[in-house]
Order: structure tokens, then sequence, then C-alpha cells
DNA sequence: ACACTATAGTTGCAAAAGCAACTATGTCAA
DNA sequence: TTGACATAGTTGCTTTTGCAACTATAGTGT
């Protein structure tokens, strides 16, 4: 290995092992308080963001799986905070939209999002905040390549 | 919401994509190679790296819970790759350490991660790779504390 | 009209992860 | 000693995720 390779700067595995830490707090709030998974607020936030938007879209946004949308949408439509809406002309997609209630949810785990969002911001100082986003984008970029000889 | 929350400034959700797209080729990789799980590569490399360790200590050290070390051990017995010990005196856990073969798969697998991490700490910069990893380390810390409310 | 291809979404199945309950062993203090 | 508690690990079950195959609709070219 070059240099002494160590686990602990593996950059995959750190981003994974933060990204794990960070937001457990957070998972088990809307776990508890609305009994929804990771792929559900994701889901609901992608509507609520830039909603109406279709699965596919968000699929592609989130980089996640069309099945896990696919599923989430049900839920969410289980919910009661998410309608479909068929396109005109195009009767393959939808247009997803947040109900009242829906909107209800989103607006208050946005809020909650922001808070905690907020609080490790402040811990890390706006300008290395800022950083940390910029190199996360590079590393995204960076991982388009092939990285393996 | 404080000041127009926006998703992608979301440092939780950030990590998690960062981790998720920079760790992708390596996963293909030692899927296609040797067939094994992430929890297992891990194991492999807190085993390699840090051992004779126990289970429990794996478990401690990566934060992954201690049913996954507890099969992920068995599969890598299975593979001839670990081989676990009882401590003298006291038969609850194990030592658990490499054997030859596994050593030749750890080495093998070690510098591929070496250079796919020389890759990307390449395209950051040595100085904003090594502030990347201070960041995570703080955000880590941080997410000790209560974050909610 | 017809075949071919692309798109949107769903279903079924399998792998992976997470949680609670369990066995077995060790520690310690009354 | 023994009773309470702690530690190490395993088993079974559920949830979550990931993949491949499928239906249905739309577009394209001949």
């Amino acid at each position: 290995m070059p240099k002494q390779f160590d686990l602990e700067q593996f950059i995959p595995y750190r981003l994974h092992q933060a990204a794990e830490r960070t937001s457990q707090q957070f998972r088990e709030h809307y776990r508890s308080a609305y009994n929804i998974n990771r792929t559900e607020w994701r889901t609901l936030f992608h509507i609520g963001s830039y909603g109406p938007i279709s699965a596919r879209d968000i699929s592609r946004r989130s980089r996640l799986d069309a099945t896990l949308i696919s599923r989430a949408v049900v839920k969410l439509e289980d919910c009661d905070w998410v309608e479909r809406k068929h396109r005109p002309g195009d009767r393959r997609g939808h247009d997803l939209v947040l109900t009242v209630a829906g909107l209800k949810v989103f607006r208050e785990l946005q809020a909650l999002a922001g808070r905690f969002n907020g609080k490790l911001t402040d811990a890390l100082g706006r300008d290395a905040s800022r950083k940390l986003l910029d190199y996360l984008a590079e590393l995204e970029a960076c991982a388009e390549e092939d990285l393996i000889d």
C-alpha cells in the first residue's frame, strides 16, 4: 500500500461514518414522530421542495432506485400526505404534490432539519461548513470517473 | 425554517450522498472480486489492521451492530480468511486473526483502497483532504450532543 | 399500420441491516 | 456460595434496500 494505508483516513469509509452519526438523531425523530423511513422523508422533501415532480425525477435527483420511490409514494399516499395526478396527455407518469396534511408534515420536518443543520453548521463554523459542502461536491464529481485502475 | 432551508445543503444528506457515490466503485470491486459485502470487508479490515481483536471491539470501533459482525465473522471463517481463538481464561470472547489466505485478500484490498483513496485525495488536494477529515471528525464529535431542540 | 425503442412505474424476490431475546460465561459483593 | 449484574456472542424476526423482470404508455421511423 502506498504509505501505510489507514482505514481511518479512507474517505468513503469516513464519509459513511460521519453520515450515519450525524443523521442518527434526525432519523430517530422522523421515525418516532411520523413513522416514516429515510426514503420516505427524502421523497416527501423532494416533493415539497421541487414538486410537482414525477417519481422518476425524484429518483434521478436523489439517486435512489425507482423502486424505492415507488414504494415511498404509495406509503405517503396512504398517509394522505401526497397526491398523484396524471399529466394531461401522458398516462405514464404522474405529477406528485403534497396535500395540506403533507405540507404540514413537510414544514415541520423542514424546520427541524433547518435547526438541526444550523447546529452542525455552527459547530463547524460557517466557513468550514461551506468548504465541506464544496469538498463533497468535488468528491461526487470525482466519483463519476474511473477510480479503479 | 431559518433562512430558506435547502435539502442540498443539509449536511447529513450530503454526507450520505457523497459516501454512497464515492464508495460505489470500491463496493463493486470487492463484491465481484471476493463476493463479500460492506460489513465483511470492514470486518476484514479491522482484523487485518487492529487484530488480534474481538468481535465486540470491532463492533465498538466500527459502530456496527454486534449482530452484523457476528455474521460477518462466520462468513469470513467459511472463506478461511479468519480464525478465532478463545482468549485463555475467558471463554466468552475470541481473538480474531487473519489466516494466510485472509492476509492475502486483506493486502490486495488494502492496496486497492490506498490507490482509490489516493485518487480522491489527489482530486481534492492534500490540504483539502486533510481538512475534510478534520471536519468529519468534528461533525462526528458534534453528533454526540443533543442536536434536536 | 407496424415494429422498434424509450419512458414511467410496479411487482416479486433476495440481500443487507437493525432490533430484541436468548445462551453462556465472567465479576463482584453480601 | 449465591444472587445480581455485566459481557460476548448468537439466533430469529422484521424492516429496508437493491436488482431484475414485468406492464403499460408514448414516440419514431418505415
